[in-house]
DNA sequence: CCGTTAATTAACTGATCTGTTAAATATGCG
DNA sequence: CGCATATTTAACAGATCAGTTAATTAACGG
């Protein structure tokens, strides 16, 4: 039984459909039919997918009459990736808490518009 | 079908024992013996789950004389953080392109600190 | 060689996963 | 109410998973 939380989260990312749920999700909440609308497989299948994604806290759900509408949840994302944080230094060549540390009093600017800002938040 | 590499990364980090071998390699190399040692389980429980750890490659293997030295691999980890930080967003307020923008311009400091709360990784 | 140690493979079991179709439930509306 | 729509639950099938024990392979060292 695991049952412990990240386990659930990332078994219920381990799944294309599921993910391709959460990226649609991404862009605002959507119905089940919705949902199910670009997969090849029955409303039961996309019922227990988001099921699933309920239970890692991926999504919550509301009702509005017949429909129900999901939404992307975020605190199971961030836990992931706090957990991949901790194996940073194994692929971040500039990454040590000296080079963090760095970054965070000397802000150096970036020329680049890609706004990757992990150095403020994470060490 | 899900031989898409990130469903095989998910699902190896999906289990909390090879959680816990991966976060003993990042200590080091070890041998299958090392890694079992920590666990209630079988020696071929534990081949096996090295197998799915490489298979995701999430770890390389070398061979000396009759032992076996697990290596912890980066690139599967950097490519799962990958994936979570397109939905950074979605948890991190202070995330947006314009507010990396005034954060690069203007300096604003956070010095917000959490702790480490998810350190133990047995079952 | 032979025995010992390290690790994997084989064969099997029970549980869980992902899908199906059919039936059941929930809600709105004429 | 009674029908249509949206969604879930039930019951089932096949695949995969995580574990076991027993047998096998690999390499070293007397």
């Amino acid at each position: 039984m695991s049952t412990d939380r990240l386990s659930l989260i990332f078994s219920a990312l381990a799944d294309p459909t599921r993910r391709a749920i959460l990226a649609r999700l991404a862009e605002g909440e959507a119905t089940v039919n919705q949902l199910a609308e670009p997969f090849d497989i029955s409303l039961p299948a996309v019922s227990r997918h988001l099921k699933v994604l309920e239970t890692a806290g991926l999504i919550t759900r509301s009702r509005n009459a017949q429909w129900r509408s999901s939404k992307l949840e975020a605190a199971p994302l961030r836990e992931a990736a706090e957990y991949m944080d901790k194996y940073r230094r194994f692929w971040d060549v500039s990454f040590s808490r000296l080079d963090a540390h760095l970054r965070t009093i000397q802000q150096v600017p970036k020329n680049q518009e890609s706004g990757n800002e992990h150095a403020t938040e994470h060490h």
